[in-house]
Parts: C-alpha cells; sequence; structure tokens
DNA sequence: AATGATCCTTTAGTTTCCCTACATCGATCC
DNA sequence: GGATCGATGTAGGGAAACTAAAGGATCATT
C-alpha cells in the first residue's frame, strides 16, 4: 500500500471509472488496473466490484479511499513546509557580531525588530581572528564581520554586503600633546608607543601600513583586542590606539583624530550563506541592519 | 518528493548520520544519499548539511521532517482503515428477505439488535424467484432465501447457512372435510383446486411432487404469492394451498395439516458473499439470525 | 438478435527507477 | 601521518510500473 495506489483509489471513487481515472493520471487504463490489482493483494477485503462494466469501490474501499484523503492531504502540507518555514516573517534569526559591531547594531535591531510579528532576534558576540568569520556562517544566519578597506575580502563560499565604511582615527587622551592637531600624519605618530590588536585581527594591518607610510617600524607596547578596554589603556597614557569612528561610544578621557596619508578604514560587512536570504525572516533582519547602519553614519 | 523520501529525511534527523539511517532502513548507505539528493532536487534551500564527517538536517530540512511525520502518521491510519471499518461493531448491515421471512425474522432481529454499539439494520423485503436470490447478495449484507430441501442449492459465488428447516403444510378452512383428519396423503388432496405462487417460486416444485405422488394432475386455480394473501383466499373457500408451519402469523379461520408420502419442507439460508463477513457487524447480525431461527422453531 | 461501442483486464515487452558493489574523497582519531 | 569512519559518485543489475495489443464482458442501437 503506497501514496500511488491510494491516489487511484481515491480518484476511482470520485471519477467512478478506471478509465477516467487513467485520463485524470495521465496513463492507460491499464495501469490503473494493475495498481488495484497490487493494492488489492494487500487488503484482505474486496475495495472495488464491477457494477455493469464499470468498476466502483465497495463500502470498505471508500474507507480507505477516505483515509488516502488523509495520506494526501498530509503529503500537500509536507510539499508546502518548507515553503512555510521559508516565508515565515516571524522566524528565528540567529546574528553573530564582533563586539563593537555589536554594541553599535545590536541596541539598534532589538528596537527596530521589536514590533511583534517580526523576526525574533537571537544575539550572539563573536570575536574572531578574520579568517574565521566566514565559518560562523555556519551557525548564524547573519554574521557582521569587517575588514580592511582594500583587502581581499571574502572567499566565494559566502554572501557578503558592506553596511559601513567606517574610518578609523587615532585615539589619544584629551591632554595629549598631538591632541592639539585636527589631522594627524603617519610621521606624527611613528614615534608613540601603539596598542593594538592580536596578530590576524583586521585592524593590524592598518598599523603596517602607517609603519610603511613613515618608513620605520613601530613600537606596538600592548596587545589588547576589546576596544573598551583599549580606550581606558590609552585614558592612562599607555599609548595611541586607532578606534572605529562611530561603533564606540565616546570615551570622556579621549579625543579621535583622524588619520591622513594611509588608508585608515575599515569595513563592515554582514556574511551569510547565499540560501539564508530564502527566508523572509532573514531578508527582514538583513534589511534592518542596512537601516541601522545608516543611523550610525549618520550620528557619527 | 515521495514517502520514502520523506522517511528517509525524518530518520536522518533522528539518527544524525547516513549509515545508522541506512542501517535502520536496511539499505546501503549510497541508496540513502541517492535518495536524499534526488529529494534535495525539488527543494529550492538546503535541507542537510556536513557537520565534520555527519550529514545533519538544517532547519528547514527539520521543517520538512516535521511535516513528514504527519504524513507518516496518516499512511499507518490508512494500512489500518480496512481494518477498523471491518471490526466495527456499529457498522451498518443491510438485510434482505422474502416476504414471510420478513415478517418472522424482522421482529426479532429489531428487538435482538436494539442496545447501542450493536451492527445498526437496513431491512428491506425482497421476494424474487429462486434464481434472482444470489445476485441480491451484491446489494445487501445478508439476504434470506428460500429453497425446497433436496433442491440442488445455491451457487459457489455465494455462501449459504440454512437457519431453518421449515415444513410446508397444507391450509384449509376449518370447516373444511379434510380438516378431520391428522396428517394428509398427496391421494387425499390430488382432487382439490389448488392455490399456489407464480412459476419460478420454490414451493411451485413441491405442488409437482404431489401431482407425481398422486399419479395425477392437480388443478392449479390460482397463482398467489404472497401467502397473507393466500391465506385470505383459502379462507374464502378459493382452494387449497401450502404455508410454512412456523413463519406465518396463524389465521383464524385456517387450520394446518402436515403432509405424508412428500419432501414438504423449505430451507430459509442466509445468503452473503464470502467477504461480508470480514466485517464484525454483519457476523454479529447472521449470529443473532441464528439464535432467531431457534426461537421461531421453538415456538412452532 | 445482432452489431458496434464502451469499459476493464490480461499478457508481453519496454522503460524507469532504486538499490548494490566498488571506488573515492574528506574529516577525525591516535 | 597513516588508519578509520562517514558520505558520495559511478556502473550495473533487478524490480517495479508503464505501454501496447488483444480479449472478454456489458450496454446501446438497429
Amino acid at each position: 500500500m503506497d501514496e500511488r495506489q491510494l491516489r487511484i483509489l481515491r480518484e476511482l471513487g470520485e471519477l467512478g471509472s478506471v478509465t477516467a481515472v487513467a485520463e485524470a493520471l495521465l496513463v492507460t487504463p491499464s495501469a490503473i488496473s494493475q495498481q488495484l490489482r497490487l493494492l488489492q493483494r494487500a487488503i484482505p477485503v474486496p475495495l472495488t466490484e464491477r457494477q455493469g462494466r464499470r468498476l466502483v469501490l465497495t463500502d470498505a474501499g471508500q474507507a480507505l479511499a477516505g483515509a488516502a484523503i488523509e495520506v494526501e492531504t498530509a503529503l500537500e502540507r509536507a510539499r508546502h513546509a518548507v515553503a512555510e518555514f521559508v516565508d515565515r516573517p516571524d522566524g528565528e534569526v540567529s546574528v553573530a557580531a564582533f563586539h563593537s559591531a555589536g554594541s553599535a547594531f545590536f541596541p539598534l535591531l532589538l528596537r527596530g525588530l521589536a514590533a511583534p510579528g517580526g523576526p525574533r532576534l537571537a544575539l550572539a558576540d563573536a570575536d574572531v581572528t578574520q579568517d574565521d568569520f566566514p565559518p560562523l556562517t555556519r551557525e548564524y544566519d547573519l554574521v557582521l564581520a569587517h575588514r580592511l578597506e582594500h583587502t581581499p575580502g571574502w572567499p566565494r563560499t559566502v554572501t557578503a554586503t558592506t553596511l559601513l565604511r567606517e574610518p578609523l582615527d587615532v585615539a589619544m587622551p584629551v591632554d595629549h600633546p598631538l591632541a592639539v592637531k585636527r589631522r594627524l600624519t603617519p610621521r606624527d605618530v611613528a614615534d608613540q608607543p601603539w596598542i593594538t590588536a592580536h596578530d590576524g585581527f583586521p585592524v593590524v594591518a592598518t598599523i603596517d601600513a602607517i609603519a610603511t607610510a613613515a618608513g620605520r617600524r613601530l613600537r606596538l607596547a600592548h596587545r589588547i583586542n576589546e576596544f573598551a578596554v583599549v580606550a581606558e589603556a590609552v585614558a592612562a597614557g599607555g599609548g595611541l590606539a586607532l578606534m572605529p569612528r562611530w561603533t564606540m561610544r565616546p570615551h570622556p578621557a579621549l579625543v579621535l583624530k583622524p588619520l591622513s596619508g594611509v588608508q585608515a578604514r575599515r569595513h563592515i560587512d554582514a556574511l551569510h550563506r547565499p540560501e539564508r536570504t530564502a527566508r523572509k525572516a532573514v531578508r527582514t533582519v538583513l534589511a534592518e541592519l542596512h537601516r541601522a547602519a545608516g543611523t550610525i553614519r549618520g550620528r557619527g
């Protein structure tokens, strides 16, 4: 007893003849007849009987045909199950972000998508080296990653859209001698001790660029990833540091000065596997991320 | 997307690896892999993904696997649908009977099966020639038919069980000259005018037997099928008639006298197609018919 | 009563589909 | 870094379902 045989039985009940079923299912009457015989072989009581030259269902056949409707209904529901899953506007969407993006984007996402009926957010922080951002798309629907402008970009396996192109400024205590200048050159800052991230993290490459532009090696005094910690270290006189202009909450004891002559700008990208945007809920969150990026850029 | 593929997807969700599914379904992992690929071909979003060297369901795959459970449930219900139909004790059972059997058996059936939860009766009268009883089993679950003892019996296509072997007596007015005798011989009645059924109806053959035993032709004055009408005709002096001893309500103006020397006995049989007794409700009614036959015999 | 049309079934042959066997590739373990 | 485990691809064989053609039964028509 399989789905096709039940389908045939049901159609026979509704259409009333083998020939009509055959036409409806686009096969020969012979095929219908054979399938009915196979179905009957599995059932100890007659499902069909001759009525003149037509074949009709017995009471037992009608009982089984009724059950066949449930089977077809369930199959139809299964066929639409994926589409429903895909089209749900209120599905759960997981978003991972490195720390500073999280602190800037997460509040805007939470407020922008607080309305009921919208996507339910599952937020997570994930501060990893640049190479480890793409694999995160296995676990999260959307991954906020950063990379420096003019770097190779992301592997083909993930789709990336740029949310923000954010300048990196030089952070220093408000009473630092360089704080009086409006802009800084690589030469201005080459003598200073630096606080930078661990190797493999995106911002490090800019430090190298400054060294190249100034023609000398920089002194890397401290290696701190977390910008909030970096800010405290800078405020305490531990050295200069590159800090994002928009995504960090301004520290009262620090000033940010733009840097000339070096590409000091990072991209904040949303990474995801291509198929993830098949879900409406994911697309909604992605759109909200772009809106949030506009807000962040505008208030900078 | 068919039942087997959905089954495989569901098992993959529960067992967590292609190999485990293959072992559970008693096929090779290659077969599972191929079926999953076929299923995936019909769905625009990934249903599975690699996790290390295992294969697991994506969220979309889990959504579809959930729908697969409904499909399997419906199929299982379908597999039991016929059995449930067959085992229902309260199904409708149709019973057809010739007139005198109906008047004797129907009241006993209705009283014996009045309890709720038992079979629902659909009774019908059907007075047909002997040859037309078997075809009635197409339309009715049980058919009460009659035939004379020592006649060929019913065709192989129907199952027959004898309910009653009922003597046929000679009916006459209470003031008839023959009414003084305890028993009658063929010779006693051969001179009398007779009231008999139309040709083709069972009782007619006994009339022939009487004629043969007496060595002369009988005078068939009237041809009346319905025993109630026959009784009135006999009471009015229209002639003698053969009448069943038990299944007719006694007429106040008639007496019944047994006949010697001739097999004057009819069988009241329950006919049905063999498969009909697969239904519990039909078996219940058949048993009740036998019980009713005992009652009728006992009060005779 | 005969003829033709309709409907179902049977048989034989072909096509399609699914599975096994075997090889390969990638991931994990020691 | 070899060994093992798990999944997948390919080729081939066998089962299952279909088509085509013929035959039998029923019904309508003349």
